[in-house]
DNA sequence: GGTTTATATTACCATATTAGAATATAGTAG
DNA sequence: CTACTATATTCTAATATGGTAATATAAACC
């Protein structure tokens, strides 16, 4: 029960459910990631922990760099089943739309300095 | 988003995954489900209320009772696709399993005056 | 070592959520 | 109409959530 509402209360937030959306595309760094939502660097990384302890997200380091991706589900099966579905909903929410459509444009090298 | 979202935080709740689970076996009316589950009568009427806006469950008036159901997840593909899976998640979740175990001595002709 | 940079953590504030107590509403019975 | 009953709404308090600013951490480079 613990772990279905970890994974709900993951997805109740639009700043996290643009992430998964962003996720889908592209392996993201934390630069990245608060660029296309244009909120802090420390809200992203909050967003970032409480995704990942669902289960949703999993990362690996680069040197500074820290990778963000979509895991494969298999933490449990809501999270195989709501990372499988949402590859296909909210394609045409205008918001998700915008992001995803700025996504190739966003890349770490015109962000970060080094 | 804003339906999706509303469908997630309305299983965010483990009293509302609660109501979703005994609304799979039968039927029931308010003071049903807070025999159910312990807690005041107001707080049913809400969380009912968070649960129809989402999409989840509907309610046909009978006299003074109120019958809630869960809906056919018709008004959205979330709806739809987490109502159908939820017959089978959380089962073996203890607190679940007790409150389905008692569900069929709940019964609103023991609890309501009338 | 010290500096720089990307990310994480902490501290704090504003808003949202959840609960119960009190009250209002709606339906039934007399 | 009045009285009663099941449910809904309002009000308030406690807790959770999401945001930023400030600070800490960790990795790379001098």
């Amino acid at each position: 029960m613990k772990a279905f509402i970890k994974v709900m209360k993951a997805l109740s937030d639009p700043n996290r459910v643009k992430i998964i959306k962003m996720l889908q595309h592209k392996i993201m760094c934390v630069c990245e990631i608060q660029k296309a939502l244009r909120v802090s660097q420390p809200a992203v990384s909050k967003h970032l922990k409480l995704l990942e302890d669902a289960g949703l997200v999993s990362f690996q380091k680069d040197g500074l760099w820290v990778n963000y991706h979509l895991t494969d589900g298999s933490s449990s099966p809501y999270v195989a089943s709501l990372l499988g579905n949402l590859k296909y909903w909210i394609e045409d929410n205008k918001e998700i739309a915008d992001i995803l459509e700025q996504l190739p444009s966003i890349r770490r090298e015109n962000i970060c300095k080094k």
